[in-house]
DNA sequence: CATCAATACAAGATATCACTTGAATAGTTG
DNA sequence: CAACTATTCAAGTGATATCTTGTATTGATG
């Protein structure tokens, strides 16, 4: 008998998943790979860190089954390990808006307050799209828009908005969306819109979200 | 502007939370208030560890908002914040499960070896229990059997079931479940009944995840 | 109000974690 | 094969986590 119980290494085991996900580099390394695979250097880059710093924190998500990699030349990229790990960040995101009063205070500091802005669901999207009352903008950046989005959705990027807002219609509503709920890109164009006087709100959720839930997608295969 | 980002310090409000289940002693904690409230003393028991230990990991618990507690007398209850809390852990679960190799070993060692032993899915079960074809046992200790339990099930707490297997029919089918996937009182039991020569497997899933899934169950309300 | 029981809090030892820096490895390109 | 790029590995430091032991707090009870 070893000094740990069994029942204690089991489940020792199955809080290391969750413990993979509990530093914050960590799950914005698993948010940003929410939206496909990318290599170390670009992590780096999207969590501000060095990239040995990364790599390591990479090596802890693969240790716990979170991420897997492939080789391709001399860059490796990372990408989430299934569906399932999605599903899992989603869950962790869900208790923490709803029982961390915390995130509720920072989100606005990161995002910005949304003035009474009401998100847009994705029920209402998916009406409203059928229906074509709606102009629907992918804000992310292009290459994410590429490699798959919402059924409908146009790309505009942040960086070419200010370009594109001059030939959106002043009449129809203007909806965006990002990587997430957590995701700024969306609620900097939304601001961007209204402050040109137009119609805009944001999609409550990101692509990943939209496409586990089952919602039509343009996607490559 | 802060030393860490605003980004930075949402992303760490958020992954606190997942913090919080990564301590195999905490999973243990969440796995049994799954099954509904505890004081503190019960929940030392349960994990083997001090009073004062498990004090301190609820304190954890509590602060990322996974727990809630009310005081009755001299002893503090704690329970699940809410349902978001027992489907992060049952998601912390199915990633474990399917990317972790080393939790299939460690599970065996705990559980013991289900040599071709197929458990029942819930929707199996919901058939043949609809058919009166099974009699379904409920294996956790009684306290948790009054709290809530599958809709037509039997309370056959383990210590009780070696006066009770007497009685089975050695005919019908025989399904034994209890708190989850990672618990052992299932697995014990339907060795024990199948060491008799009954036909009994395990349901894959417990009380929790089938009340969850919005199946039929009987509970105080 | 004194005593007891259950829980919480505090202090301390050991281990682990996050990040830095510098070196090693694998693959590509001239 | 030398030079270069992307990544990984290793060592070191300060911070944090877990568990122990001892004490304080809170509510019930005689």
């Amino acid at each position: 008998m070893p000094s740990t119980t069994a029942k204690a290494a089991l489940f020792d085991a199955l809080a290391s998943v969750a413990q993979a996900l509990g530093s914050g580099r960590r799950a914005e390394i698993v948010d940003v790979l929410d939206q496909g695979e990318r290599s170390v250097e670009e992590l780096a880059a999207e969590i501000a860190q060095s990239v040995a710093n990364t790599s390591q924190h990479l090596r802890v998500l693969s240790r716990a089954g979170l991420v897997r990699s492939r080789r391709a030349g001399n860059r490796v990229f990372y990408r989430l390990a299934d569906d399932g790990v999605g599903e899992l960040w989603a869950a962790v995101r869900a208790v923490a808006t709803r029982r961390v009063a915390e995130v509720g205070v920072l989100a606005d500091e990161y995002l910005g307050e949304r003035g009474g802005m009401e998100a847009v669901s994705a029920e209402e999207l998916e009406e409203r799209l059928a229906r074509g009352e709606v102009v629907l903008l992918d804000v992310r950046p292009e290459p994410e828009f590429r490699a798959g989005h919402i059924a409908g959705a146009r790309s505009a990027p942040l960086p070419a908005l200010d370009e594109l807002a001059g030939g959106l219609p002043r009449r129809r509503a203007i909806v965006a969306y990002c990587r997430g709920p957590y995701c700024v890109f969306a609620d900097d164009a939304v601001r961007m819109l209204r402050a040109r006087g137009l119609n805009a709100r944001r999609l409550d959720v990101g692509y990943p979200e939209w496409r586990r839930a089952g919602w039509p997608v343009e996607a490559v295969t």
